[in-house]
DNA sequence: CGGTTGGTTGAGCAAAATGCTTCGTTTTTG
DNA sequence: CAAAAACGAAGCATTTTGCTCAACCAACCG
């Protein structure tokens, strides 16, 4: 049982005033928000020692990469070779995420790529991958909604 | 066109390092990179005044919130809407990102729930919303990739 | 109920990092 | 080839950090 500690208002008050001012140093926070500056330092380490957050460079936008594609790509795999095909798909940097999924697929990955061309050749990368029968995949057109995470923290403000 | 600004060498190295230690200092990245401290300091706040980088909220992790679940919801609208049932969608904290997509389906949203009682509130929720005419669900049971960014960034390291 | 534990606060202080500026050198770019 | 932009190095005043201590409060427990 991994005993994962969860977020607490006084922890998404300083998430939410971060996304206003990322450079924000402890003690500016520590005066907006009104908490003493220890608070705010040992909420900012253990959030950080606890695995709550997901690597730095998560945050960098992939157009700030050079990658303007981003695709949804299902895939059947032959039965009972999950672990083999995820560490052949897992050598593709294209590759951002696999997910294990219910339904008529079995994985779904999101892929990235520069151009068309670049998503063909990734696609076929995976298609000829290990363990992999067929795929199908949704070029995200356009980002409606990217990714966020603000309305979930607000939940948290008001008691 | 907007002009994004590439990454380079440069910020990805800093990137990467942060991985390691997401606490250092400018001092510390300066030394360890052997950049001077200027550069550092000075690509950190061009990628937060950029617009490079998402904001810090966006590495909170999900299950750190009590978020068990993760899905990817499918949904077909009515032609010709898809401004108002963006902005119906937008109105549901759950649903994480939106994206528009060519193939069957129209739009595929990233949901979450913390359990599945509560998933299937949030799909009713999509389906009743206005211009969602159907969808249909496919929930991750496990992640075989998180999110990750460092392969493709490592790839800038080689030169 | 008394005791314990864990988190918050406030204060203080030395050490460290930051912000900023200047200047010479590269590197890029038109 | 020349102008412009980026980088490295150095210095210094100011701010922030890291750490410690003591007091306080709430929840928890035997």
């Amino acid at each position: 049982m991994s005993e994962t500690r969860i977020v607490d208002r006084t922890d998404a008050a300083i998430l939410l005033a971060l996304d206003t001012a990322p450079l924000a140093t402890t003690t500016a926070l520590s005066d907006e928000l009104g908490f003493a500056r220890n608070t705010v330092q040992s909420r900012q380490r253990r959030l950080e020692s606890d695995g709550s957050l997901a690597p730095p460079s998560s945050r960098l936008r992939l157009d700030a990469l050079g990658y303007q594609l981003l695709a949804f790509v299902s895939i059947q795999i032959s039965q009972g070779e999950l672990d083999p095909t995820v560490a052949a798909l897992s050598t593709i940097p294209e590759v951002l995420e696999l997910h294990a999924v219910t339904g008529d697929a079995d994985l779904i990955a999101r892929v990235v790529a520069v151009d068309p061309e670049d998503l063909h050749r990734v696609t076929r990368q995976i298609v000829s991958s290990y363990g992999v029968m067929r795929t199908s995949t949704s070029l995200a057109a356009r980002e409606l909604i990217p990714h966020r995470m603000g309305p979930l923290l607000e939940r948290y403000l008001e008691p």
